[in-house]
RNA sequence: GCCCGGGUGGUGGAAUUGGUAGACACGUUGGACUUAAAAUCCAAUGGACUUUGGUCCGUGCGGGUUCAAGUCCCGCCCCGGGUACCA
């Protein structure tokens, strides 16, 4: 009798629901775990394989880290704010909630039939009031808050007004967007309104017009990590630069401990890679250049100042805000053409055309600091206006760009370099030696760099700074589905609301649509002002608002007073492992170390990282398959050379669709093959039109190179590579009559590896497989398909080796009419050896977090035990306990047969003993120069001059010594044996 | 272009940190059991030679270090990801 999966995982998952096997609470007397999941967002299309692996890979490791005693916090919940059901609701008037609602039952009942060890007691969701009341008072606590970078630290803005009063603005170095500089008399003499306004310039949340990432199809802003390549992350629709007035979030200010907090987590290499190339730190100086003729300076930022002696001219951003005051009349009119040329054009025409060189003369001059000599100033679209000030030095010997922009258009390229040749172009080696350059003349960059500073610091010119690639984060969205800001309006003053307020709800709307104004939907709910008749803010805030700190509230997901209690986050602390995909790298995973940063400076939790190790689990693409559709059999009306009469047209409406397999495509070496087939086909086509059409002349011209349309199909019809031809007929009304031109009577799909989706018919659904082979064989499959963190096709062929394995496994205990066939009594030592080892590498494989090697493992350790006909219960109670985290539903099945009254769960992970383990005698592999050999067996404890004898001797040693004394012998871990002859 | 990862049988992938390359599984082939199929079990399975005892070659390519290299170093090629006038 074999294994009745289906039985079993059903009663074990009702058992673990009922039982709350897996609630977690703060328990002093065990050390605890945090392992957590990046929560889903709670899509229609509902779940397909890959989504469960990094929950599959993470419930592993909770089980495992529960059986080795400790206390387990592994929650599940949803993300369930967001565009995709706002989109659904404008299509259909259905309401957001109830979709996602109705979105999330479908997951978590998809979810509870993998057998999860989920504290669903914890779940949360985004977009329910208890949870997002808590996300608007974090914001309420961003705007009531600045940045002190003196301290690196947020404080809340009652000190900053403190620190004004005392001193004024400019003995405190606060993060701000504008540069204000008052003194302590100035701001005593400010109205309430001024000081007002005055601190929104420093809070944490602020309010400033910006040029944002506008997308009129999506009717809403973007953050910079949701777009890509020009184009909305979400759909594809371009994206356009806007000037908005909108809220962001000072993230800038956490830039260095953002980038320097890298270094103090276990997270993937090039997770941080990412980051810090966002974040994008670089060193260099600010240098004041002066303008003839006006009172003005220009700032730049360079990485190089060392090179400044090889300054030729300047070019300012098209946008730059000095561009107008200093151009003079001549050049006036081409500027302001150029201007309004480069304004016209998207972000993503300008990326697509880097290499086109372009600027205009503005006719003023800029004085070199040193020399006081003229320098040209123009303007030109290969200076951004939001990197470092808007405006560069040029030095064409030392950029590529600069020398480009140069050449161009005519202008000097100085030579600062010792021997270079400029001819054709810049030099940007920063060990060459520096000439022409005055005090910096001899010196590599790496010294010059300083020296430069100090020189310009001298005159006043200049000063070291560090700059940063990272802007401020976006934080309105202009929708519906999302957090309602806790803001009200005064004119145009923004206020926050009182934490008692809150949770400001979301109100209910006629449509999910701006209004005919352009204003948000939020603008069409009635009422939604304050009881004082205050306007409220109608953006909402973006998706990752809700996740940026939704790990805390697991940790206390029912307090109603605060975010979570002091004891609960004292308690559980940072993630332990962190499991999700790497796309969110710049979004998600930079936002949640910000609020986690914020959070800890507010005082309210004990660190300043989220998640000590982060894990990102690969992608799993679906293996897409393709029917050919000979072309001149899609329907309607040809014309073409492949099928004719003698007028030429031919209506084919009502023929069957003929389909060619997948290796018939290519004329080699089935061309013959093909042809007769078609041939076949083609005579048929004659007879069936000639009836229909008694006026028909002429056959039809069927060409033989047709390689046919390449049409997805679905992948459940494909069993391998062939075609379950009926089920494909079936499948679409136009397909009942279909033909196939097939080889050896199978009609051969093509394939192609690509990311699941429902349009690709790719998507392999769990449920068909739980149902077909198990919730167990489904984890174990996932894993056992390759390292977690790896993109890999997904391949349900092998799902039966996992199967036969867990037949297997239940064999041990069960003979073939399933009685139960398990002994006490003492085990044999080679039991105890297969199982002492089979302990040992889970173990290590489990810290290492290497869960496909710890299914091949657990195959070896059975069959082995199979061959060694073990029925013995003490060594088959270790080896339930080491399938119990892959496989938790056989196991606690067979935990229960051998007695046990409790769940698995509260068991403990055998002791692996190493003495049980010691071999009498060892196969040592022997070696002449690095090659081996032969093996010979011989006692551990010889002592080395015997064994060196013992194989110097050996009949095999004799064809490689030839009669010469070895060199050297070697031993390796007193293991493995090399002769250097 | 720049910055990260990676290239191992027909396939997915092992190789505990320089020490017996290809574990484990899929697939394929042959066999057993079956009227038959499915299921199950057994055997073979990197390549080339071969006197059947073995021998040689093999981890993208070319060099190097070492008694010993998939692993370390140098120079290429290819694939994947990130980023892109970032001064």
């Amino acid at each position: 009798m074999a294994y009745k999966f289906f039985e079993v995982e059903q009663k074990w998952q009702k058992f673990w629901a009922e039982n709350k096997t897996f609630k977690s609470q703060i328990n002093p007397d065990k050390p605890k775990f945090y392992s957590l999941d990046m929560f889903p967002y709670p899509s229609g299309a509902g779940l397909h394989v890959g989504h469960p692996l990094g929950y599959i890979a993470s419930d592993i490791f909770s089980r495992y880290k529960r059986i080795q005693g400790h206390e387990v916090l592994h929650p599940m919940g949803y993300d369930s704010f967001g565009l995709p059901a706002e989109q659904y609701a404008i299509q259909t008037g259905q309401h957001p909630d109830v979709t996602t609602k109705e979105n999330i039952a479908r997951y978590r009942e998809q979810l509870d039939r993998i057998g999860f060890s989920f504290d669903w007691d914890r779940e949360i969701r985004t977009s329910d009031a208890s949870y997002y009341g808590f996300t608007q008072r974090i914001f309420i606590k961003l705007f009531n808050s600045w940045y002190d970078f003196d301290i690196c630290k947020a404080l809340p803005i009652e000190s900053l007004i403190n620190i004004f009063e005392v001193s004024g603005s400019n003995s405190v170095d606060a993060a701000h967007t504008e540069d204000v500089s008052f003194t302590a008399d100035e701001w005593k003499n400010m109205s309430d309104e001024e000081q007002y306004k005055m601190l929104l310039n420093f809070r944490m949340a602020y309010l400033s017009e910006s040029v944002v990432n506008w997308c009129p199809e999506l009717g809403t802003v973007l953050a910079n990590d949701e777009v890509k390549n020009g184009v909305s992350e979400r759909g594809g629709f371009p994206v356009e630069q806007k000037k908005m007035k909108q809220w962001s979030l000072r993230i800038t200010a956490y830039a260095e401990r953002l980038l320097s907090g890298l270094d103090s987590i276990d997270w993937p290499e090039s997770i941080k890679e990412i980051q810090r190339n966002w974040i994008g730190r670089s060193e260099g100086a600010t240098v004041n250049f002066k303008i003839n003729g006006h009172s003005e300076e220009i700032e730049v930022f360079t990485t190089r100042p060392d090179t400044i002696f090889g300054v030729s001219f300047m070019v300012l951003a098209p946008e730059h805000e000095l561009v107008k005051e200093i151009t003079n009349k001549q050049h006036l009119a081409e500027v302001e053409s150029y201007i309004e040329k480069t304004s016209k054009r998207s972000e993503r025409d300008r990326m697509a055309d880097v290499k086109h060189i372009s600027g205009a003369f503005t006719g003023a001059y800029a004085i070199h600091p040193f020399t006081g000599q003229d320098i040209p100033i123009w303007i030109g679209d290969y200076v951004l206006a939001h990197y470092g000030t808007g405006a560069i030095m040029a030095v064409p010997s030392g950029d590529q760009r600069d020398w480009s922009f140069a050449n161009h258009f005519g202008l000097p390229i100085p030579n600062i370099i010792e021997g270079a040749d400029l001819s054709q172009g810049a030099i940007e080696d920063k060990n060459a030696i520096l000439s022409h350059s005055e005090f910096l003349n001899g010196l590599k960059a790496s010294k010059a760099i300083g020296l430069a500073i100090h020189e310009l610091e001298k005159l006043g010119a200049g000063t070291r700074k560090i700059n940063f690639k990272l802007r401020d984060a976006g934080f309105s969205r202009q929708r519906y589905w999302g957090e309602p800001i806790p803001v009200y309006f005064k004119g145009d003053v923004p206020y926050v609301l009182d934490q008692k307020e809150l949770p400001l709800m979301l109100p209910e709307v006629d449509k999910y649509l701006p209004t005919k104004d352009g204003e948000p939907p939020l603008a069409r709910a009635k009422n939604w002002e304050t009881k004082e008749g205050f306007p409220l803010e109608t953006n909402t805030m973006p998706g990752w608002a809700g996740s940026s700190w939704y790990y805390l509230r697991y940790m206390d997901p029912t307090n109603t007073h605060a975010l979570f209690s002091k004891a609960a986050v004292n308690y559980w602390g940072q993630v332990d492992l962190y499991l999700g995909g790497a796309e969110h790298a710049t979004g998600h995973l930079l936002y949640v170390r910000f609020w986690t940063k914020f959070l800890h400076d507010m005082g309210l939790i004990p660190f300043d990282e989220p998640a000590k190790k982060l894990i990102n689990q690969g992608m799993i693409q679906g293996v897409s398959k393709f029917v050919y559709r000979l072309t001149w059999t899609s329907g309607g009306l040809f014309g073409s050379d492949v099928l004719k009469d003698d007028e030429g047209l031919l209506p084919t409406n009502g023929l069957p669709p003929v389909f060619l397999s997948h290796s018939l495509r290519s004329d080699n070496p089935n061309l013959e093959l093909k042809k007769s087939k078609i041939e076949k086909i083609r005579s048929k086509y004659n007879s069936i039109q000639k009836k229909k059409y008694p006026g028909l002349k002429g056959d039809l011209n069927l060409l033989f190179t047709d390689f046919g349309v390449p049409t997805h199909v679905d992948v459940s019809f494909v069993d391998g590579d062939v075609l379950d031809t009926e089920a494909f007929k079936n499948w679409r009304e136009e397909y009942k009559t279909a033909e196939f031109i097939s080889e050896n009577d199978q009609y051969i799909c093509g394939s192609e590896v690509e990311k699941m989706s429902k349009s690709k018919y790719n998507v392999v659904n769990p449920d068909e497989l739980i149902e077909r082979y198990g919730a167990d064989a489904l984890r174990l499959h996932e894993m056992f398909l390759g390292p977690i963190e790896m993109h890999k096709p997904w391949n349900t062929k092998g799902i039966d080796g996992v199967s036969r394995f867990l037949r297997r496994f239940w064999a041990l205990f069960h003979d073939e009419q399933d009685n139960w066939i398990v002994t006490n009594g003492k085990p044999s030592d080679a039991e105890v050896k297969v199982i002492q080892k089979t302990i040992q590498v889970i173990q290590d494989d489990m810290d290492r977090y290497s869960f496909n090697t710890i299914v091949s493992h657990l195959m070896i350790c059975v069959n082995e035990l199979t061959t060694l006909k073990c029925t013995n219960k003490d060594v088959l109670s270790d080896l339930v306990v080491l399938a119990s985290c892959h496989a938790p539903h056989i196991s606690e099945e067979l935990w229960k047969k051998l007695g046990n009254k409790e769940s698995i769960s509260f068991t403990k992970f055998p002791v692996f003993k190493p003495e049980l383990l010691l071999e009498s005698s060892h196969s040592y592999p022997v070696s002449f120069n690095g090659k081996m050999r032969f093996k010979i067996d011989l006692p551990v404890d010889m002592k080395a001059i015997e064994v060196e004898k013992i194989i110097l001797e050996h009949e095999q040693s004799q064809k490689w010594l030839e009669g010469k004394k070895p060199k050297k012998i070697i031993y390796v871990n007193k293991k493995i044996i090399n002769v250097v002859l």
